[in-house]
DNA sequence: TTGTAAGCGTTATCAG
DNA sequence: CTGATAACGCTTACAA
């Protein structure tokens, strides 16, 4: 490995000089710099990152911990991230799984954004405490060195629920997410409270974990108690997918016996037939929001917690049951 | 921050010692290393990174290079190299950008899973001369610190088209990738061998970039031009549902007057109607093949290259044209 | 079994 | 403007 003690061996200067010249620094002469420069050059040589993260405790290194990488989920929100980051000097990675955690602890990156409920709270709490970073997606954390943006959750739900309302359904189902997921809560507190206020309202809750494995079971459960057209709302369309597949599978057409909905306008939505209906926001400005009160938060501004507003997106998945009653 | 030295102060050993207990070096006694070990934990002790890193010239890190996080098509992939590594002791951080391949020459990671056709060969070699070890999965690449891991285009665009052929199918379009993509000059290699074995059919190029906006510009164009049914062979699936998208606002119907097949088989593939046809391998066995293959690198095993082979997925999208005929 | 000390490649604080 | 030199936190011979 070539390091700056080469390069000042070969330019007859100290080290202190070479580290100089290298980070830019003013006081070099201009001609010994351009000296330097080109023999480092010449030498290939490549900064050692452990050795100046180490002096300088700081990486320019941001993290994104994920529970999976897989779904069309991830792909925009993680690319907002990127870019606003990129913009201001720093690196990104993407980690996923328990075992990267220690990433942070360790100081291998200078901050955090977490969409991923295997990561502890407490364990969150306590790197804050250490005055480690980090900005949350899919929590509540009051913490000086935590930031909150959170997705309107509420809204979201209600929107969804309010739409089956209106469409004329009387009885509906919901697949919940897994019972830790902060989201989830969130969600089906924001349906209880739309429900209460429609006394003609039969609620139905399935316990599901947003994987598509849960929309499909929810689906046999649905098919073998079905009795009559009803509604769906999954608490993520990942689950509605999986519910979409598993119908496609028996007699009953979504859109018609049975009314589906979901949450979070994934990729694979635009593809489906019927249009699934579902709550959308933009998962890019979600990244970028995160990555900026992350900066600001590094900087040791002061922040405020963030909110990203949701819309419904209707779709043929809803089958509105007040033209047939008209 | 914590250090062993604070430990060592508390405990009344030396640095060494508790480095030793730390790392449970059986130079130190049941005893003494308990008490360390204890004192530890109350303190909060987390090593530092970068300082291990530094001494030891290794992270326990390895990089996947992806040209971005879109799409479903890296989930799998990451999530089989994931597996891999983790079970072996080392940890993955997912990396999109130019920026981002400093990490290499830097010694941030101590290995790379290359799937990114902006990153430059000639500096993947420079890097692997410098010994870095490194898996590429979209170009061929020799060197004794490179691998390669790679998708056999050959046989997966020989099925595409001999499918369309055996279909009945005499006017083929095929849209490719970029001009600097390996995977696509493959692809086109061995669609024009095919046609050439069958001087009946007639082939038109229309350069393409992998991106759905270049399945949509060239399904204008396919419409601009359109005078009897054809068939089209998008080289990935993200231009295929490009074109699968503009067809649907236009009077053509896929399956009908457009047959269409992609390459990858994403997992958006499954909720299109009528099912794109295309070409399935399993991503996640891939990207699985690729960390073990790395594993081999840097333990200094000898590895040979490896491929990745793959199936035609019919579907719906492709028309045959022998029923209308006979 | 434990301690001493050198060194990994940088940066940064002093003197010159 | 440039050069010694002391850190940064850790590992690992080698001594004791």
């Amino acid at each position: 490995m070539v390091s700056i003690k080469d390069i000042a061996k070969k330019a007859g200067v100290s080290i202190s000089t070479v580290s100089y010249a290298l980070n830019g620094s003013p006081k070099v002469t201009d001609e010994t710099g351009a000296r330097i420069l080109a023999i480092a050059k010449e030498l290939n040589y490549v900064p050692n990152a452990a050795a100046r993260n180490l002096k300088k405790r700081e990486t320019k290194i941001i993290g994104v911990f994920l529970t999976d990488f897989s779904g069309g989920f991830y792909g925009n929100l993680v690319q907002g991230t990127k870019e606003v980051l990129n913009k201001k000097g720093y690196d990104l990675v993407v980690c996923s799984g328990r075992q990267s955690h220690r990433m942070l602890p360790e100081r291998m990156i200078d901050g955090a954004i977490v969409l991923d409920w295997t990561f502890d709270s407490e364990k969150l709490l306590q790197y804050a405490d250490r005055g480690h970073k980090l900005v949350v997606l899919d929590r509540e954390l009051n913490h000086p060195n935590i930031n909150l943006v959170q997705l309107d959750n509420k809204a979201g739900a209600s929107l969804a629920v309010e739409y089956l309302i209106e469409q004329g359904h009387k009885k509906i189902y919901v697949v919940t997410g897994p019972d830790n997921s902060f989201d989830s809560k969130q969600r089906m507190h924001a349906v209880h409270q739309v429900v209460e206020r429609h006394s003609e309202i039969e609620l139905i809750v399935i316990p599901g974990d947003f994987n598509k494995s849960g929309g499909e079971a929810a689906a046999e459960l649905l098919i073998a108690e079905y009795t009559a057209p009803c509604a769906v709302f999954c608490l993520n369309d990942e689950m509605a997918l999986g519910m979409y597949t598993a119908l496609a599978k028996s007699d009953y057409r979504i859109g018609e016996q049975i009314s589906l909905i979901g949450f979070d306008n994934i990729e694979m939505m635009d593809y489906t037939t019927p249009r699934l209906a579902t709550i959308d926001y933009s998962k890019k400005k979600w990244g970028a929001l995160a990555a900026e009160q992350l900066l600001k938060l590094i900087a040791g501004e002061s922040v405020e917690n963030e909110r990203v507003y949701v819309t419904l997106v209707k779709g043929e998945s809803v089958w509105d049951r007040n033209k047939e009653l008209s």
